[in-house]
RNA sequence: GGGCAGAUACCAGAGUGGCCAAAUGGGGCUGACUGUAACUCAGCUGGCGUAGCCUUCGGUGGUUCGAAUCCAUCUCUGCCCA
């Protein structure tokens, strides 16, 4: 049967590095499911894999996004799900790692059909938000589609306005599109979780920004500076950068923030593969179990 | 040596007789999250199994029905004058 090898785990846990190991064992190329690695101008920013060891195993969605371009979690489930018609021609098993919890879950359990929200209805909602804060955009809401307003955080104005975006543009509630299944799959998926103690993470993570900044984060960050305001750059490691762009902060002050919130992102990653029950987790040093665990799902 | 200011929970910092286990921010922790998700949002953060009770606001001793808040004294810190 197609087995889709899942790996997964906060940022910084070695994901990369026993992606490159896995791919080689299993003859198989690495699917990352990483929404930032993505763009191309954040390589260094997002660690994303050097393009040595892009030589060596074939990668897909790394580095294949413009800054500017519009993606999602959506677009990502259509691309890997056709991605993978065509691997499993060739191949049994295929793996797929990244940090992404919402494109892993866009893939595993697919994602509710909703149309991409025209421009102009979204610069609108966000004019209004914007002069007249989140109340007038909880009204509508209420009356288009008061089952969902009884479910939102009301605080989250993200969720509030898309929600309204939606309303808007289906001309239904989103409420009544939300399905709340999980698609089936014509393969097997084995998730596989790295995890370390905490203390053992957050050296690393200390650790790898400052080998970003040694590979020249800084003058990334400077290039797409000019490009701050995209949503693609409210990223973890640019946004502190930016604050020493613009002088807010001093570098050291910054690289210092970049390290504190990657290990809170970490965490948050944590925290939301915690409740999903069908991740085996495994210390990265593990490799031998690992493959064990492989093994014995895809024979 | 003299004068002044100050010492509050992990940090910063309000509070200046009862409404104070003590504002607020930071940090930390926990969690939510189906489309911009490395986003956005929420809860907790002295102790004890809520309620309630217990121990706190530099130390000690007072005043008071009652003190983080007033008085005395000690220790430490900062500034100023010598």
């Amino acid at each position: 049967m197609k087995t889709l090898v899942v790996l997964l785990g906060p940022t910084g846990v070695g994901k990369t590095e026993l992606s490159l190991e896995l791919a080689e064992f299993l003859d198989s190329p690495v699917i990352s499911a990483d929404s930032r690695q993505m763009y191309k101008e954040l390589a260094i920013g997002t660690a994303a894999p050097t393009p040595e060891e892009q030589a060596k195993i074939k990668h897909y969605f790394i580095g294949t996004l413009q800054l500017t371009d519009y993606y999602s979690a959506s677009r990502f489930e259509e691309d890997v799900i056709s991605l993978l018609a065509d691997l499993y021609q060739t191949h049994e098993t295929i793996l797929m790692s990244g940090g992404s919890m919402m494109y892993i879950d866009a893939v595993c359990k697919g994602i509710d059909e909703i149309p991409t929200i025209d421009e102009t209805l979204r610069a609108d909602l966000k004019d209004l938000y914007q002069k007249e804060g989140i109340d007038p955009i909880r009204q509508r809401l209420k009356l288009l589609d008061p089952v969902f307003y009884k479910q939102v955080d009301l605080k989250n104005h993200k969720r509030v306005i898309h929600a309204l975006e939606i309303c808007l543009m289906t001309g239904k509630p989103y409420s009544s599109l939300r399905t709340d299944k999980a698609k089936q799959r014509p393969f097997r998926i084995l998730k596989i979780g790295l995890q370390r103690e905490r203390e053992e993470l957050y050296e690393r993570i200390n650790h790898r920004v400052d080998t970003m900044m040694q590979r020249g984060f800084l003058e990334e960050a400077r290039s797409v500076y000019h490009l701050r305001h995209l949503n693609s750059l409210n990223t973890v490691g640019y946004k502190e950068l930016f604050k020493y762009f613009s002088g807010e902060w001093s570098l050291d002050f910054a690289v210092e923030k970049i390290k504190q919130n990657t290990r809170i992102y970490s965490r948050k990653q944590m925290t939301w593969f915690k409740r999903d029950k069908e991740i085996h987790r495994f210390h990265p040093d593990r490799l031998e179990e690992i493959k064990d665990q492989i093994l014995r799902n895809t024979v």
